[in-house]
DNA sequence: GGCTGATGTTTTCGATGTAAACATTGTTCT
DNA sequence: AGAACAATGTTTACATCGAAAACATCAGCC
């Protein structure tokens, strides 16, 4: 971490993924730039050559995140190139699998509190690659008639919908975290969900199915 | 707001609905307690003698809005008291119109950067109840051979995460809010969705029917 | 009428976000 | 090679914040 020369090297990268290390042990809003800069060793102000404000550092995280998700998704979906409707499958088990591995960048995804896709159109612009995704598949589905016959934006923010709801209840009612209410049914129903994810997938899946 | 007596008479719910107010307008992390004190006419570490700290105060927004949501959910429920099938969509209909109405209190409740659920039992009770009204409908509608035959839990747990995402993705991709980019395929997608949000919930019903 | 607990106030502390002015380094043009 | 310039890092400064501690005021009960 020490650093011999004057200038850091890699600055802004660093940040980036000291900061996803430091979402993963507390929350959003105890993440100070100070705390990364002296963890990065380097002044406290220095973060702001790289990032306008703190928020921008948020949507540069979420931009990274962004692009780690597209590279699991289409690793998941390029396993299985001849069959569309289990690539589809596949596709949203990665995407829950990977939500549930990077909740610290999956959340930011969605916190608008946060990050302001507005300001940041890089950010934008690996959303959509990422939703493109799921996209493409759905417009194979539907050109071989496995799907329904609607517009592909619409059943794949569909499809969206369901399996990022999936990730975040799964997220935010972690069965593991939620030991002290075992037997409260929201509980008992996201661990059942979370052993049967494939079906549950499979379910959404079949949801938009002709 | 100004206030004649030392005591200003009920500051804890005073405190809960101006935070919900600030929330509206700025991001969770600009709220300050000092700026909430002095829009409630009050010093600025009065705050603390109801809640222990700036989280507990989102809790409690968190709790209130449970209790508002699980009213509105019974609403549309008691409204078709005669047919499961058409309650449970009614309360699809009322749980993301409820989200999209109150996005300030809706985000809280998957927050766990901003409400820690183990720290605040009585938040955690208001989070069941509202999953209750789902779960009631469940229970009537695997009774009666409507929906498949699995733990009613789990199958509350579905639908619950379908109606999550759909509301979660329109808040955060809210076609109205990204006019700038009303053609990217994610926020056409969303608009349509968003249009056609009746059918969309019937077809996350129709998922877990017989 | 005075005691007691609940509620609100004042004072105080260290930490934070961020602006401004300055220092150092890498790069590019001559 | 050397000079100008842009990029990057530093120092200093300030207003604000969350929170703790000691103190003030009120309401209800004996």
């Amino acid at each position: 971490m020490a650093r011999s020369s004057y200038h850091h090297g890699d600055l802004r990268q660093s940040l980036i993924e000291c900061a996803c290390a430091q979402l993963r042990q507390d929350s959003a809003d105890h993440l100070s730039l100070r705390a990364l800069a002296r963890k990065a060793g380097v002044s406290q102000t220095a973060p702001y050559r790289h990032f306008e404000t703190k928020n921008a550092l948020f949507a540069a995280v979420a931009t990274y995140g962004f692009l780690l998700m597209t590279d699991h998704l289409k690793v998941a979906r390029d396993r299985h190139e001849g069959d569309v409707q289990e690539a589809v499958v596949q596709v949203g088990l990665a995407y829950v699998e990977w939500a549930l591995a990077n909740p610290e960048k999956y959340q930011l995804f969605f916190d608008s509190a946060l990050v302001d896709y507005g300001a940041h159109e890089d950010l934008h612009e690996a959303g959509c690659d990422c939703f493109e995704v799921i996209l493409g598949l759905i417009r194979t589905g539907i050109e071989q008639d496995i799907f329904l016959d609607q517009p592909a934006e619409e059943l794949a923010a569909t499809l969206w919908a369901s399996v990022h709801g999936f990730a975040s209840l799964l997220q935010s009612k972690d069965p593991n975290a939620m030991q002290q209410h075992q037997d409260a049914p929201v509980v008992k129903g996201m661990a059942a969900l979370s052993m049967r994810r494939r079906q549950v997938i499979e379910l959404f899946v079949n949801s938009i199915r002709r």
